[in-house]
DNA sequence: TATCTGACGATAG
DNA sequence: CCTATCGCCAGAT
């Protein structure tokens, strides 16, 4: 922990993987509990080529689901208890 | 060290 | 609703 390099990927797996059934949250708000505050690209990549993580269970800020997996996505936060509206989370 | 990329965020038009 | 632009950050080359 001295300075570990790929402490990040780390830091938002665990976040991502602390998300319970229903549970939904945005790039920004994983990196801000990871510890990276706006960092949310980095999010986004590290999710993107992770395997194994509740991908479908991040969305972007404005409730927007992931763009070319937005019917899977759609599907899974369906199937987890989210209702989708529109190809967004419904906020209701 | 510099440059580019990207499943972001927000604002503007 | 869509596109454009700026700012942000970590990782890859």
């Amino acid at each position: 922990m001295t300075g570990d390099t790929g402490q990040f990927e780390e830091a938002v797996t665990q976040v991502i993987e602390s998300l319970g059934p229903g549970d939904v949250a945005s790039y920004g708000d994983i990196a801000t509990e990871a510890g990276y505050p706006g960092a949310a690209r980095a999010v986004g990549n590290v999710l993107r080529q992770s395997s194994g993580l509740p991908w479908w269970r991040v969305v972007a800020a404005n409730g927007r689901l992931v763009p070319g997996n937005e019917a899977e996505h759609a599907q899974r936060l369906r199937a987890e208890g989210v209702k989708v509206r529109n190809g967004k989370v419904a906020v209701q």
